[in-house]
DNA sequence: AAGTTTACTCTACACTTGTAAAGATTGCAA
DNA sequence: TTGCAATCTTTACAAGTGTAGAGTAAACTT
C-alpha cells in the first residue's frame, strides 16, 4: 500500500476528529457531536463524510438502512501530513527550524520547556545508542 | 491594527516566498523566478497575485505602467499563523503535544536535538526570569 | 395499516482557488 | 510613424469545498 496524502480541510478535521472518537458511527452522530462547535446540518455533514469517502479518508459498512464509517486515516497518519504540509509550505520541507521557530515564538511555561528537555535527553541517548 | 489571520493557500506561498525574496518587484518577475518548479503562466501569476492584493497580503506601488509588488506580510507572521493552523487542526491547538510528535516523528542528529536543547533551556532562563 | 421518526438520496448553489487565453496599453527601438 | 516587446486588463472555465433543502426509503410505534 503506498503511501498516500492526507491533505484535510478544515472541514475534514472536524469531522475525521469527531469520527476517530466515536468510530464506528453514523452520519447523524457526527453531526450532533459537532453541533456545539459547528452549525452544520445533518445534510452538510453527510455529504462531507461521503466525498471523504470517495476520497479514501473514510470507509463505510452498511448494516441494513444504517452506514457506520470509520477512518481510513489514523491520527499520526494525518497529523505527520498536515506538519510535513506546514513544513513544505512555511520552511521549505525543514523540520528544525520549524521546531526552533516554535520554541521561539510560543510562551511555554516551565513545567513545558522542562518536559521537552526530558523528551529531548531521551532522544539523544537513543540517536547515541543507534550510531 | 488587528491581528490579521494570513491563511495561504498552497499557490499563495510559493508567490509570497518570491516575493519576500525580491521585493519590490513586478509579477512578470514572479513568474520567471517560480518558473522552474511551477510551469505558471505569467497570466496566472498575475491573477493570483491580484487576487493577494485584495485579500491584504501583498501590497503595491504603481510606476508608470509597471506594477511593483511587496509583501504585506512578513516570513514571521506568515510562518506562525501556519504553524498556528496546523496545530489547530491536528492538535486542538496544542503546541507541547505538536512538539512532542515532531520530536518523536523525526530522526534528528545528537547535533540538532543538542540545538533544541540549547533553546529549550534559554527559553527557561528566560521564563523564569519574567516569572 | 397508518402515522411518525430516523436516516439516506438527489440536487443545487455560492465561493474559493487554480489556470490561462485574448485583447489592450504603454514604452522603446528602428 | 510603425513595429515590437513588455506589461496590464478583461474574461472565462474547471474543480474543490462549504452549505443545505426537498424528496425518498426504511424502521418503528400505535
Amino acid at each position: 500500500m503506498t503511501k498516500k496524502k492526507h491533505d484535510l480541510t478544515e472541514g475534514e478535521w472536524a469531522i475525521i476528529q469527531a469520527v476517530w472518537s466515536n468510530q464506528p458511527c453514523a452520519a447523524p452522530t457526527v453531526q450532533e457531536v459537532l453541533q456545539s462547535e459547528r452549525a452544520w446540518t445533518y445534510s452538510t455533514v453527510k455529504t462531507m463524510m461521503d466525498r471523504m469517502v470517495a476520497k479514501g479518508l473514510l470507509k463505510t459498512e452498511r448494516i441494513r438502512n444504517l452506514i457506520l464509517y470509520s477512518a481510513a486515516v489514523t491520527r499520526r497518519e494525518a497529523q505527520h501530513c498536515e506538519i510535513m504540509r506546514a513544513a513544505k509550505r512555511a520552511f521549505d520541507g525543514a523540520f528544525t527550524p520549524m521546531m526552533q521557530f516554535l520554541l521561539d515564538s510560543n510562551k511555554l511555561s516551565k513545567e513545558q520547556l522542562t518536559e521537552l528537555e526530558t523528551i529531548i535527553k531521551t532522544k539523544k541517548v537513543e540517536a547515541k545508542s543507534k550510531r
